[in-house]
Formats: structure tokens, C-alpha cells, sequence
DNA sequence: CTAGCAGGATTGTTCATCAAAATTGAGCCC
DNA sequence: GGGCTCAATTTTGATGAACAATCCTGCTAG
């Protein structure tokens, strides 16, 4: 019998620490665009609102200041980063260097492996179908880290993981925009098929073209927001 | 007139909070191999040593475990990452995913570029002649970074930098093991060499090769560490 | 209208406290 | 002697209150 619960339960979600609950859920929060970005991380406030102290609020905003989820400034506490075109250039350098170096490689990867990619390709083409945008855009994603996966390398995938939040903060921005991204799930698809078919050298080109225009779409992204943002 | 000083003097190396401070002094301790992997980061007695309060510091060393250089156990504590098999496969999976595709995004790299790789090497050849084995795989890990920096990506930048931190985890507990890594000085020479020549594919293959030589070695160190603590 | 100055709010940091779990060690049984 | 139990001690995880330093805001004075 629940005696009293706080405005958010608190369910443990590792086998771990108070502030690393904490940050999972503030990175969820950001993730899904309710604290967008430049939005103040006050942790009297927080720590109320999530029902720890605030010096456990503060461990965890310290980890997503490390994780580049949101800036500090001294004596002026921590805010919701917000990307600038230098950020997302810096992002597509990474994934480039990421995704292409998995692809280029996998030849090496077991069959097995290359099925995984295409199960995600498929939930991402389902969600579109079914016109849920913002799910598909996060399934695409999942495409996009099994491509780097192949790699084998667990300190990849998680340096993947946080680039691709930090992207993410783009959109968080532009809720609406979402649904473009969808536009690019057929292009998975591509790449998907290329790299089981052992089409290595096309599946570079192709996924090579991929970012560079995704990259261009984000950039306009950013800057539509930082001109909204001036109004 | 210093009216009392703290164990270890308190400069703030950042133009930020304690914390990182406190992470920045740890990080150096490790990796000059003064807190050996498998030491407990006990928060007192640390707390004490540095001068801060056992908040601080338990924020310093999450900060350490988050970028892989300790690790956490539940009511157990902190301890100095002790690095497996698996460890240095994982590391040296990243780095040839990020070094080898900088050596071959490198004919985009502007000269000035390339001449920075050079400086890094001819200071660990010095090291290496003057028998500063210390200090020349330390170059020579600037060198390698320097190689990651054609990239152009600052996430990618701190990415090997995390990596690298950890791989001299490996190091941190053979200390007499670090005259090894300063063969592979004249192989540095070599890549960087054909990488100013324009020889793009045989720096692949040259820094491929290290990669692999080098892994294989350090893999037998953690191995031969493994068993000297069994004994 | 602007400069500057209170006063309140927020941050950075420390300290003291408490429960929960781990560690230690003494005593005990076989 | 070897191995076990169980209590005392230590260490961790987390909280709340305190305080100085800095910021922000709104008011006043010129």
C-alpha cells in the first residue's frame, strides 16, 4: 500500500543510484522535447518536483552537462543545451565517421547481425505507415545505431547514443518538424538492403548522401529556430 | 599570504565549480598510475585528502565512473577501473573505427593540419631519444589524437580523449611497461610521413597494422596483470 | 530616462544526520 | 584447528539545513 508518492513515482530503473534515476529521467524529459532547449534545469525546483534532494538533482544535471544534454554556467546554474549549426556540423562529422567506418567494415559482420538491422528498418517503416512520425523517427534512429553496432564496439554505441540525443535536441525544438524526418525511412530501407545484399561501396554512397542531406535539413532546422527565437 | 593550505594546494583549474576540479585532479592521479587500477575511491578519506566535502567528491568520482575510468557497486563504492580482455578489444575496435577513417577523410585536411601531425611526433622522438619513455607515449598519444583532430569534430576530439584515459589504465599498472609503447614511435613517423605524402591508402594500412600490434601487446599486459594478481 | 542600489532569489558548497548495506572480528560449535 | 553465527564498526547512499557568493529585479534618485 502506497503511503504517499511523489508527483512522479520513483521506480528504480537500474540496479543503481538516485542521480543516475534522476538524469534517465531528465534526458526522457528532454528526449521528448518537454524541456526544450534553453529551458533553466532549477534544481530547488526539480528536486521537488521529482522528489529527491537537491544535491542528488545536482549530481544528476552534472551528468548531463557531461553528456551535452544541457550547458552550465557559474553561478547561474544549468539550462537545456540548445544546438547551434556549429553543433550539428560536429554531430554529422561524428555520425559520418561512425556510421561509414560500419558500414565499410561490414563485411565482417555476421549474417545475423545484418538481420537486426533490418527488423529496425521495418518497425521504422511500420510506425510511418501507421503515420506515427515521431515514433518512426525513433526507430530510424534504432536503424542507424544497429548500423554503428556492427562495429562491435559497446563504447561506440554509447558515444553513439549520446551524439544521437544531442541531436535530438534539434527537434525538440521544432516538435511539428518530426514528421520530416520520417521522409527518410525509404532511404533506410536502401541502405538496409544494400548492406545485406553485400553492396558495401553503394550502401556508403548512399547512406554518405543521407546524412549530408540530413544534416542540411537540421541546420535549416537550427536556424529557423534562432530566427523564430529573435522574432 | 596563504593562511592555511589544504593537503593538495586549491587552484581552480577551470573557470568552473569544484567538482570538475576535484574530477580534473583525479583523473591526473590515475593516470599517472598514483591510484592504480582496483584502488577504492573512499569518499572520506578522499574527501579529506582533497579538501572538499564528501559531496563534492562523490560528484567528481560519478563523473569518473560516467566516462568509464572507475567503476560503481552498489553500497560498495567506487573503485579504479581494472580494464579485461574485453576492455582493450572494445578500445582499439574504437580507435581504429575513428583513426583509421580520419586517415582517410584526410586529403580534405588543409596542410597547416598535417604539419601540427609532424610536431607531435618529432616532440616524442625527443622524448624517445632522450629515454623519457613516459613522456613519449604520451606524444605519441598526441599524435594519435592529432590524427583524430583532422576530422574536424570536437565530440569526436573528447571521445578519443575518454578512450585514450582509459587505455592508460592498462599502462597505470605496469609502470615499467610504458618503455614498450615507445617502440612504436618510428611507426608513429612512418604513418604521419605517408600521411603528408598524400599516401592515403598505405597510411591506412601502416596505422591498421599498429593498431593490431599494438592491441596484441596490450592485451598480454592485461593478461600477464590478471595473472600477477591471481599468483 | 538612466544609473545605481537595495533586497530577494538562485547557485555553489559545506556540514550533520540517518538508514541501509557491507565489512570486520570475536566468540562458539563441531 | 576450521568454519559458522552474529553483533559492532565502517562505509555508503541520500537528505535537509545552513551559509557565502553571485545573480536578477524593481525601485529610487538624479
Amino acid at each position: 500500500m502506497p503511503d504517499e508518492i511523489h508527483a512522479e513515482a520513483v521506480e528504480a530503473p537500474q540496479g543503481d543510484v538516485a542521480a543516475d534515476a534522476v538524469a534517465d529521467r531528465l534526458r526522457e524529459r528532454i528526449s521528448r522535447g518537454e524541456l526544450p532547449p534553453g529551458t533553466p534545469l532549477r534544481d530547488a525546483a526539480l528536486a521537488g518536483e521529482l522528489g529527491v534532494s537537491r544535491n542528488t538533482l545536482r549530481e544528476a544535471v552534472r551528468l548531463l552537462v557531461h553528456e551535452g544534454l544541457a550547458v552550465h554556467q557559474l553561478y547561474k546554474g544549468a539550462a537545456v543545451k540548445r544546438l547551434d549549426v556549429a553543433d550539428v556540423h560536429d554531430i554529422y562529422a561524428a555520425r559520418r565517421c561512425v556510421e561509414l567506418r560500419a558500414v565499410e567494415e561490414s563485411v565482417y559482420s555476421p549474417t545475423e547481425a545484418l538481420e537486426n538491422l533490418d527488423r529496425r528498418v521495418t518497425e521504422a517503416e511500420r510506425a510511418a505507415a501507421a503515420e506515427r512520425w515521431n515514433e518512426a523517427g525513433t526507430f530510424s534512429l534504432g536503424f542507424h545505431r544497429a548500423v554503428v553496432h556492427l562495429l562491435g564496439s559497446a563504447r561506440l554505441d554509447r558515444f553513439f547514443d549520446t551524439t544521437a540525443a544531442q541531436l535530438r535536441l534539434a527537434f525538440a525544438e521544432f516538435p511539428q518538424e518530426q514528421d520530416f524526418q520520417a521522409q527518410y525511412v525509404p532511404r533506410d530501407r536502401v541502405v538496409c538492403d544494400l548492406l545485406r545484399s553485400g553492396g558495401r561501396a553503394e550502401a556508403a554512397t548512399a547512406l554518405r548522401q543521407y546524412l549530408d542531406d540530413s544534416e542540411r535539413q537540421v541546420v535549416d532546422m537550427v536556424r529557423a529556430a534562432a530566427a523564430a527565437r529573435q522574432n
